[in-house]
DNA sequence: AAAGCGGGGAC
DNA sequence: GTCCCAGCTTT
């Protein structure tokens, strides 16, 4: 039997069953599509169904503003993804009329869609006959057609590709599509795969030159960096003071604390020598009450050393008002905010000493 | 071509 | 700790 027709008999039988593939509205899949970039099924399906409650159409996501959209989105990661969907969606309506790309060129126009979520659109939706290939293809065709391509230079991405157009059942790219997702999730798995079940172990070139461990080629490894965070958490009778990250760093469009980094670690002694320090606060008569253990909190490429400093203030300063807005403490939950910040909020002794303070 | 962008789960 | 997840965009 061929590639195709293998394939077919084991997604019969062990095809998952997902919220998105019990729809055919494109909008739904394109959102299930971006939701899942880099991320995993079981990480992305609560917010799919959220994502989709609060934004049922295109129409309702492109009339959403930025900060409605992103709070659905926190703790998702890759924020960016958030703001091209409602870029897109205000493209689809005000440019394309409502009417939602059907072609694999035209869906690859909305931001945020490249080659490979355009691909799925286009066939799961459309039925183009177009592949759609992510990591779980990568590793299913460099082990079985013993490709030692990179998937992760554009030269070896376009021998994969050709290979996938090769074996694809273009009469059916839905099912075909969707059938090498499940099998690389499922049975072709990054590590110890138990092949002894697989349909393809009889001429698999990875299995039998037993190179199963090596393939796919491997990234080469991102270095870290390091990055040292002290944020401000302020209480001022029931006002703290926050602001939204514009720079293009981590975490753009999400709302912080006033934050210090520093080069190296801020000693708790050191702090109030510390010129943001000053010029945030030296004139409010700060009284420090508490001062937070060191965070630890990893980003793929980068590891944030952090801690919080709660601090009561009598008096606001020019340096707070200028460059940050004032807030009711309580609302702090209505914003976007970093997973680093949620977790802090959530311990206690933010919630002793910064959401309900004891009352003087 | 390489770097930047989150967070979490499995081992 | 390491790997990598239904990747994309910018440099």
């Amino acid at each position: 039997m061929d590639f195709k027709t293998l394939l077919s008999s084991w997604y019969t039988i062990n095809a998952r069953s997902l919220p998105w593939r019990e729809t055919s509205d494109p909008y739904k899949i394109w959102v299930s599509e971006v939701i899942l970039q880099q991320t995993r099924v079981a990480q992305g399906t609560a917010y799919y169904h959220r994502f989709i409650s609060k934004f049922p159409t295109v129409k309702h996501l492109a009339n959403a503003h930025e900060d409605d959209v992103l709070k659905v989105w926190q703790g998702l990661g890759y924020y960016t993804r958030a703001r091209n969907l409602l870029a897109a969606a205000k493209y689809i309506e005000n440019e394309l009329n409502g009417r939602f790309p059907n072609t694999y060129q035209e869906l690859l126009k909305l931001k945020g869609v490249g080659q490979y979520s355009a691909g799925a659109i286009a066939s799961f939706v459309f039925k183009e006959p177009v592949p759609a290939i992510d990591g779980n293809v990568y590793r299913i065709i460099a082990r079985i057609f013993g490709v030692f391509d990179s998937p992760y230079t554009s030269q070896g991405k376009a021998v994969f590709r050709k290979v996938v157009v090769e074996l694809m059942n273009k009469s059916a790219p839905d099912q075909f599509n969707q059938a090498l997702l499940d099998f690389g999730a499922l049975q072709c798995v990054p590590r110890s795969p138990n092949c002894s079940i697989c349909p393809f172990v009889h001429y698999c070139y990875a299995y039998k030159n037993n190179l199963v461990d090596i393939l796919p080629t491997k990234a080469k490894k991102i270095k870290t960096r390091n990055r040292h965070f002290t944020y401000l958490l302020i209480r001022h009778g029931d006002y703290t003071f926050i602001s939204k990250r514009k720079s293009k760093d981590i975490w753009k469009s999400l709302y912080e604390f006033p934050l210090i980094e520093t080069e190296k670690p801020l000693a708790a002694e050191k702090l109030q020598d510390d010129d943001e320090w000053k010029l945030l606060l030296a004139s409010s008569d700060p009284e420090i009450v508490y001062f937070s253990p060191t965070v630890k909190h990893l980003l793929s490429h980068q590891v944030i050393m952090a801690r919080f400093v709660i601090v009561n203030i009598t008096k606001t300063t020019k340096g707070l008002l200028d460059r940050f807005k004032k807030v009711h403490t309580s609302s702090i939950d209505s914003y976007t905010i970093p997973t680093l910040i949620d977790n802090f909020l959530a311990a206690e002794p933010a919630e002793k000493y910064f959401l309900n303070p004891p009352t003087p």
